[in-house]
DNA sequence: CGGTAACCGAGACGGTACGTCAAGTCTTCAA
DNA sequence: TTGAAGACTTGACGTACCGTCTCGGTTACCG
């Protein structure tokens, strides 16, 4: 496993490793992704470069680990969607906040900088797939699979499917910036998604 | 406009500007996008680095460059998508043929580094939908309409969300490796598509 | 001949040949010698960098040259010691009066600049005496003939050698830095020579 | 300061220090000085550039370190001129053999190189009045006042001045190349100064 | 007196070296 | 015995100039 976002060993200081991520964060928001180093990261951390190259196999390993805790609920609980009973309404609700989100400066420069990290390394992007995507598309089955209980989706749903129709197209006009991230985006996504699977 | 692909002075140096971006590409193709260099690129071209400093803003625009001839027709015409009268059939075909080339080792490397530029630099993810992109989008747009013409989709169709539901799952997938981009996912996302848009 | 001050042809351009040597001198005193560049040459002077190749063979040469017109008569007349009939006085004024100029900022860095190309380039040291170092020591010897025919020196003293006892020391200091260049030392330089070749 | 030559810091590498020196004398004697170059210096010993920069402030001051040890004794004592008692016989010995060690080639390229720096580098040259010049010097007023203690020198003889009259003729003529440094001229010089300064 | 050849300003070209930055490795020293 | 500090080699960066080479546009001579 190429990040090891908890010590693996005893003798590591806890307290470099949290300024270490720490600090990759802040410079990333600063400086944006292109113009992150290792040197400056070891700076900002107050730490030797030596240990973050003890630690941490590639710069890559470092900004993903920085932006795990992004992802991470404090409470130690799984993530979850809003369940009013109503799947389009839930959907529009959740799919309008994923575009906010996109939309917002602080989490702009993380996101693309690690998106950079996982379209060039294979490795990276297995990591991220097990610790980031799996538990959130996990959470979106779980919401789907209700809908299906209550009869409001079919029972024979590709549900991986009708998520990859429902979130790629927005990820994908925020990465190109090939149009705007509004409402009615996000709307017309929920309304085609489940207009694909009415039976 | 951040990139210049025909020569913007009579003093310019076609065989130097070929060169160039004959070198680019196969270097990217060699050691991938993150170990390009613009010392590579010079001494592969038999050019010195001012020439390439000169004429191009950024090694984003020359890899842009490099690759925009990828994407060009060698009659000069413009692409067009196949149409047997048969949507369905002919979408299948087209997705089918994308997910093969996102396979092919020769496009992967060189559309990574393309990816890779695009995300972080707006101006050059502006000069990508123009040149790259429009060009495609609107081959597809016309395939649709000749669809729409024939009453194989509904006249009210939204053709940019049709074409974002249909490509931009399979762009993701392949981006973040998320999984096997082979013939039945193609053939789902068709009809996915479809079913969203039927009356 | 590796420099050529004046035309050999009668397309040179008279206007560019001033403007190259005004700009090289100008450039000398503004910039130094270390920092003097063609292409600044050139751009001062509004002239191709081909023009200067065209008629000088190295940077040296130029600088020779534009030097050159600060030892030229403008009458066109040979240069004179001043003879008024008593040696050591006429020695004191001549030797104070290099010893001010080598004071001067304005021949400070063009002097310099001379020297600098005059020690590592031995053809141009070979033109330094034929057209600079020749007719002011040959004033010299003719100052010093007329001492003789007075009976201030004896018949067969070696000129040259009185010419370098009295001007290397004064030279040296100033090229070295290691004292200063006052009336004093040119007065002490003028009693030892005469001294060393009284009867 | 503007040299170092011996280390500042615990921490730098007395290795690579060693082999800066000897790479800069080296290539001053195969090149030149106008050729010598920074990149060729660090190649040739076997350093990064920027150990280089890291604790030199300028080519001239490399050049200049790599040179001192030429006049350093390596039984660390200080330079002293033959003493047989005869004060002209033990000057000639020295004259002419200071105007061979100009005749060696081994000598004739580092010391134009320091020479060229020196003009052009004030602090430099007070470096090396203080490192090379004032040493060379005293040993030399150290000859003169045993000569004078012999009754062979007038006891208010001005030692720098005959000291200047001495060397400076010689100097001069070896950096402009204006005459032969032979036995004669280092035997009039020294028939001069000591008639210069007689009773 | 009209062609033409040399010279001109301009500036692109293939290069070399600059001085800086950062990478990743290695060494020293204090806690 | 870890970890901070930081020197080390390496190598790319982007810039400045080098000296050469066109490119059109005068300019002066020669046929």
């Amino acid at each position: 496993m190429p990040t090891s976002p908890t010590p693996n060993s005893t003798r590591r200081s806890e307290r470099s490793r949290v300024a270490i991520l720490t600090a990759t964060r802040e410079l990333i928001g600063d400086l944006g992704y292109a113009k992150l180093t290792i040197e400056a990261i070891a700076a900002r951390a107050g730490v030797g470069k030596q240990t973050i190259y003890r630690w941490w196999p590639s710069k890559g390993a470092v900004v993903f680990d920085s932006l795990l805790v992004l992802s991470e609920r404090p409470d130690g609980g799984g993530i979850e969607l809003p369940d009013t009973g109503d799947l389009e309404h839930d959907l529009r609700t959740v799919l309008r906040a994923t575009a906010a989100e996109f939309s917002d400066p602080a989490f702009e420069a993380p996101i693309r900088a690690l998106n950079t990290e996982i379209i060039n390394d294979p490795d990276l992007a297995a990591v991220y797939r097990e610790k980031m995507e799996s538990p959130m598309r996990e959470a979106k089955r779980r919401r789907l699979r209700s809908a299906q209980a209550a009869g409001q989706l079919p029972a024979d749903t590709d549900l991986d499917l009708f998520i990859d129709l429902l979130y790629a197209p927005l990820t994908q006009r925020w990465l190109l910036r090939s149009g705007p991230l509004d409402a009615p985006f996000a709307d017309a996504l929920v309304t085609a998604a489940l207009r694909a699977f009415r039976p």
